[in-house]
This record gives structure tokens, sequence and C-alpha cells, in this order.
DNA sequence: ATTGACCTTTAAGTTAAGTATAAGGTATAG
DNA sequence: CTATACCTTATACTTAACTTAAAGGTCAAT
């Protein structure tokens, strides 16, 4: 069975909602939301997408994940080509900052949450521990 | 001039909101969301603020900056006593899961980004490079 | 004792990011 | 040729996380 689009690795939208977790309406709102548009559509307007979209959509997806608004995404995404060489890599470099520091917080959740875990194991007495949780920087006196 | 609260290292909501950059209407709302209590009251109701509270503060903007919501922060934070020990191990396990999931997500689309700007930098011939953008693993064949 | 900056509560409004619903067109299997 | 599983648009609804507005109480200084 020949599906309207597997040729040449196109794919409708239910098959790449399946295919990556997402739902249809999810895609269709993207689009809408110009953040992601399919490769093309059938003569009867069915959406295809191919393989770029594919690693598009896993960026936007991404993206989202760490906590970047579909707005931060877009303009992640929206690097092209009438935008000036210089200007793109100023975004990115200001982009890639954004990301960094994003980084380190992420490091600092963990870290809190696995101190936590270790004083937790060498309490002997019961979980007296966690009063005072998020204590992480414990050199911190004088705010 | 001596503030109401600052004996003893207490703080106003206003003095926590303008030390840690966030909205006085918000911390108030997180106390409705049952995500951060005042560690105490003036005897006119004013809220009290402790060292406590502001680690608990940090700790929550760090956990909301990189993507979990409100309900996953308050599960970060609500490990009390209530809970046993064996069952808070637990649940800080798979929290760390999460946080390492994410970890991984934001490092991916660092590279993204890291990579698109190396491409542009290299490319003679203007920007052509972003037609494509997303592209980060390019030994990616047949979905 | 009044001013002005702060605090209180309750309730309503906003924004982002989807989800759902309705009414209908399309592709393929039997 | 019809069932059914998928697709289309447009519009409306939902949820999370704040934000604003309204009406008023409190505190330190003049």
């Amino acid at each position: 069975m020949v599906t309207l689009s597997n040729r040449k690795g196109l794919m409708t939208i239910g098959q790449v909602a399946s295919l990556m977790g997402v739902a249809s309406t999810t895609l269709r709102y993207y689009e809408r939301a110009g953040i992601l548009k399919p490769a093309g559509r059938t003569p009867a307007g069915y959406r295809l997408y191919d393989e770029i979209s594919i690693r598009q959509l896993e960026f936007i997806r991404s993206a989202r994940a760490v906590g970047f608004t579909l707005d931060d995404t877009r303009a992640l995404l929206r690097l092209d080509d009438r935008t000036s060489c210089d200007k793109v890599q100023e975004m990115i470099q200001r982009r890639l900052g954004e990301v960094d520091e994003r980084l380190l917080e992420l490091k600092r959740v963990r870290s809190t949450l696995a101190d936590t875990l270790k004083r937790c194991r060498s309490s002997k007495k019961g979980c007296a521990v966690l009063a005072d949780f998020g204590a992480g920087k414990p050199s911190r006196r004088k705010v």
C-alpha cells in the first residue's frame, strides 16, 4: 500500500505526528504561528513534510522542552537568507549566551537535588533533612 | 531608619521582590499556589520572608527558567517530612532523570546553534548556510 | 495628623501554547 | 460505491502562570 506521500520521503501530517509524538493539531498550529511550515502540499491540499521539517521539528521540541518560548524558538530558527551574515552571527552568539545561562541554572537545580538526595541517604534518624530544602550554597550570609 | 522587618534578617515582600527581581504579586501568587509561603507575618499581617524563603525562591526561579512547571517545581520542593525517606529518594531520582534529559536537550540545542555559527563563519559566499538550519546530526537517513 | 510609600485582600484580565469541535473533502480497501 | 480513516478550515475553548485593578489598612517621617 503506497500512501499519498511516501514516495520521495514526504510524509503527511499524521505520519509526522505519530513519528514525533506531537498532535497533528499542534503541527497545524505551528504553521499558523509561522514556526514550521510543511515542505509542500498535495493537489488536494494535504500538508507534506520532509526530512528538513523533521529536523526542524526536533529542534523546536528541544527548544520548547528546555524552556524557550515559541517566539524565542522562532527567532532561533529564522536566521534565514534575509539576515546578513554579521547579524546572524550576532544573534546566534546572543542565543548561545542564553543557552549557557540556562545550562547553569539547570546544573544548579541538579546539584540541589543531588545534594538533598545525599543528605537524605546519610541521615540515620529519618529524613529530617528537608525542612531547609534548597540549601546548596551554604556559604551565603548577609543578603 | 529601622523598617518593620530587618531585625533578625526578616524581609517584607517588597524587599524580597526587589532583591530577587520578581514582582510582589508573583510572591503572593506563589503563596496562593502553595509553592512558597512566608516564614511568618507581622501583627498587621505583612508577609515576612527569611533566608530559607530566599533559597527556595532561587530554586523555584531556576526550575521555572529551565522549563519545569510550577506543579513540577512544587513536587521538587515538597519532599517534606510526611514523605518517607525511601519515597523521597525515589522521587529525587526520578527528577534527576528528568533534569538530565533536559540537560541533553539543551546541549543539543546548543550544538545546533554553535554548528550553525561555525558554518556561517566558514562560508565564503554569504550565508547560504541556513536553508537547512537544524541539521546537526548529518548521518540521519531513512526515517 | 497627614502624606506617601508600602502592605492587605478579592476578583478579573492577559498571554502563550496548545486542544477541541464542527462541518466537510479525500484516498484506499472491499 | 461505500465505509472508514485520514485530511481540510475556522472558530472556540482550556490551562498555566502571571498581571492588573479596586478598595482599603499600616508605618515612618514631617
